[in-house]
DNA sequence: TCTGGGGTCCTAGGACCC
DNA sequence: TCTGGGGTCCTAGGACCC
């Protein structure tokens, strides 16, 4: 048996924890530029805010029942998740952190598997104060299903679908468009042929499945019937490539504020490649204009620049960012994001050096160590290349954060007495 | 006025190899 | 008249996830 812990409406129960007033209460929380709800308490779902939807298009029933409304604060998130996966691992044999609000549990051999997943959920509430529910089942696809059975239609927040009869009957009743794995097109495509539901997915025949959704759609079916097909991976797997992208605060135009961003974010991928020991052998840099404005001039530029030796330093990686954006841009338009990827990731140490390599890779790394070690104690990008700017107009809107309570003892909660 | 960010995997088609 | 067979690698685009 799986398991599929699953933290409620994270974001906003993190924000919660600090602020218990804010119990019971509507809250949501914005994606970045405070631009759309990305996360929402049961009591903001209850009166109709919807996940993805553009604030400003809110502001009504924001207004009217009071909601709280904050800017995302990863930082708090991120430590909060890790808080909750510690307690998590302390209780299970084996565990696969799947993203930052969910774990799949291993829970073989377990005896009383709804009890246990009972006093786990309790524990993670009595230390983290956090929320979750807890799915178990024979797959990972299953587990998904059960979980969100637990969410909505259990009061213990633990569901377990451990025999064919009350899985048949659960996949009947479960909505074909919530299957973790069919996605928007997917969904309507089937509800177009008549499957209407999990159940008339099994029903359906492999080579069509095949067809249609792909040997990931056979993997999915599979596992809705019993048969796992995606095993626990304990082990997270070195990312293939990292990004680093923003939309701005206001549009941009000029190449020299650009610059500053682009060299920002291009410093940001560097420190987390350093961060995984990898370097990399592609930078590719994009900038965009604003979608939503039909009436303007619309612009994407792409280009990716292949480097000879792969590459986790600031200085080269920024000069090499700097050459693909002034390949790109143009003086005609108005930007309002951009962003850096970089790939082709190779383990730091399986750097394989150019043979005309000039670069003394000895005193490159000492230096970036020493810059990661000072913006470590006193903040990113404190030190950091000239050409990242000071003023950084470009900057995010964040108007409404909340402090990082667990991360930065400036910001720790204050009791008064 | 205002519209997120960061990933993965699969497939098809083309280029290339012997 | 007639035009092979079996591969790999790369890329773009599209789907999905949270």
């Amino acid at each position: 048996m799986l398991a599929l812990a699953d933290c409620n409406n994270f974001y906003a129960s993190c924000e919660r924890v600090f602020q218990p007033r804010l119990e019971g209460k509507p809250v949501v929380v914005l994606s970045n530029n405070d631009g759309c709800i990305i996360a929402r308490s049961n009591e903001a779902k209850n009166i109709g805010l919807k996940m993805g939807q553009p604030i400003f298009q809110a502001k009504q029933l924001v207004e009217q029942h009071q909601v709280s409304v904050f800017s995302s604060n990863f930082t708090l998130y991120g430590d909060m998740s890790k808080r909750v996966m510690s307690t998590i691992r302390k209780e299970v044999k084996d565990m696969e952190i799947y993203s930052i609000d969910e774990a799949f549990l291993d829970f073989s051999g377990e005896g009383a598997v709804l009890e246990k997943g009972i006093a786990l959920k309790n524990k993670v509430l009595q230390h983290t104060g956090i929320p979750i529910s807890i799915g178990i089942a024979p797959t990972k696809t299953l587990c998904k299903v059960a979980a969100y059975i637990a969410k909505k239609h259990t009061s213990t927040g633990v569901f377990t679908l451990d025999n064919q009869a009350l899985i048949t009957r659960a996949l009947k009743w479960f909505p074909v468009e919530e299957i973790w794995g069919v996605g928007r097109q997917n969904a309507k495509r089937l509800q177009r042929v008549g499957i209407k539901t999990a159940f008339d997915l099994c029903q359906a025949d492999d080579s069509w499945i095949k067809r249609n959704l792909s040997i990931v759609g056979l993997r999915m079916v599979k596992e809705l019937r019993g048969e796992p097909c995606i095993p626990l991976e304990s082990q997270k797997a070195r990312r293939k490539n990292i990004c680093t992208s923003r939309s701005f605060g206001k549009e941009v135009v000029e190449l020299s504020e650009l610059k500053e961003a682009v060299s920002t974010f291009t410093a940001n991928c560097a420190l987390k490649l350093r961060q995984e020991k990898s370097c990399a052998k592609r930078i590719t840099v994009f900038i965009l204009t604003n979608r939503f404005k039909p009436q303007a001039k619309q612009y994407k530029g792409f280009t990716s620049i292949v480097l000879d030796t792969p590459t986790n330093d600031n200085m080269e990686l920024v000069g090499k960012a700097l050459e693909a954006l002034e390949k790109i841009y143009r003086a005609d338009c108005c930007y309002k994001k951009a962003g850096v990827i970089v790939g082709d990731l190779v383990p730091e140490k399986l750097q394989q050096l150019s043979l005309f390599d000039k670069i003394d890779r000895k005193k490159q790394r000492s230096v970036m160590q020493s810059i990661d070690y000072i913006n470590q104690r006193i903040g990113r990008d404190k030190v950091r290349l000239a050409v990242q700017g000071q003023q950084r107009r470009w900057k995010l809107k964040q108007e409404k954060r909340s402090p990082s309570y667990s991360t930065s003892i400036e910001e720790a909660l204050k009791v008064m007495l």
